[in-house]
DNA sequence: GAATTAACGTACCAGATAGTTAGTAAGCGC
DNA sequence: GCGCTTACTAACTATCTGGTACGTTAATTC
């Protein structure tokens, strides 16, 4: 693949490195990703890899710095502070929806993460304790509907983070045994609208509630 | 660790290797778990995985299936006909909760055999459509609830399932890294109870919201 | 009690894999 | 246009790892 006379850019070979190692270690996982493999997908070779990021531990931690990254970016977009707290909370869910069923590679690196018990993440001073922007714009959600007597008290924004996460997150992760088991593709297009609407219902329901 | 003098016994040797197999899947991932670290920490040698099972692959089939068996044994034992709908509806989210929480394991191998995109399960004759004797339970009392018109219409069981899976599993799959993100342990027995009792809430109000 | 078979152990191998050694050349400052 | 640094390449190696060849012994059969 690699082509002699291509020109000099650190800045290019870096990303393209990047890019193809976060396919893949989503693929793969950790352990079964292999640096030939990386290499012999690139347009530079094997030691580059070892130039840039010294080990193939280190090239994932940046894989997983780079994704958070993405996602982060993403949720700074977020301004529902003009609409009512129900509808709010309803196009934050989706919002979530969406994003998850739009990045499965995102969702593997985490699931990957988590079988080696997040102690990459641990490690990396820019991932550990980075905290989530959408966390804020839903408790300011929660305190408006409190305020407006539609939402119930006590309710911890963190714990309905959980829930919209939960339920967004195992759609896509584990689509492949639930397929197995129920025979139904969770991500199949004709259910999505009405999977989608189910977690805006679910939240809804809850919050009001009472 | 091997004993020269024990006595020999097929059932007992095979029962070692897929419990010891077990915790290494879980703990290493399929590519990460090693024959050799396998076969160090039973009382007999690696030759016997071979042996009994031929491959490394075949093993961790053999592994997920003995998995699934202990769980669908638990499900079988679910007793709520007794119960009006919606205190039955609780029950079988807490028990899933319950089980859920008790057997990390489980979760972890079907975390992984989702990144391996559950080629395994798919090609295990004993594994593939397994129908979930959990599904039929929720399904009676689905209607149960609809027949006394305190559950909504038009509700799909296997929809319910997702909902009250996702959250339990992803309170074990992903509490690695909630923890390293958010730091806070999903997992903390001081939140266990409201943990429970949260998801209990969230079903029975989305059944029953008008 | 000899023959047979199932259960087990030792020692080893071939290929895979992360990481390295040693060297080349493009571009930049002067 | 010379020297130096940075980006880059090719070829190699030590070690790990799934798997096997071959031999041995306990139990069972007749």
């Amino acid at each position: 693949m690699a082509q002699p006379d291509r020109t000099r850019d650190a800045e290019r070979t870096r990303a393209e490195i990047i890019e193809v190692a976060t396919r893949e270690f989503a693929d793969n996982g950790y352990t079964g990703a292999r640096v030939d493999e990386i290499a012999a997908k690139m347009s530079t070779t094997k030691r580059m890899i070892y130039y840039y990021f010294g080990n193939k531990e280190q090239l994932y931690v940046e894989v997983l710095e780079h994704a958070y990254a993405g996602i982060r970016a993403i949720e700074r977009g977020l301004d529902v502070e003009h609409l009512d707290p129900v509808e709010a909370i309803r196009q934050l869910a989706e919002l979530t929806f969406d994003h998850h069923e739009s990045h499965p590679d995102f969702i593997r690196l985490v699931s990957i993460e988590n079988i080696h018990r997040a102690e990459h993440i641990s490690r990396s001073t820019v991932l550990s304790g980075l905290a989530n922007p959408a966390l804020d714009v839903l408790a300011r959600i929660l305190d408006r509907g409190r305020e407006a007597g539609v939402f119930r008290d006590g309710v911890d924004p963190l714990d309905v983070h959980m829930v919209i996460s939960s339920y967004c997150v195992f759609r896509i992760a584990n689509r492949h045994t639930f397929n197995a088991i129920f025979k139904r593709d969770m991500l199949d297009p004709a259910r999505r609208g009405h999977h989608r609407q189910l977690l805006g219902d679910l939240v809804v329901d809850y919050l009001t509630a009472g």
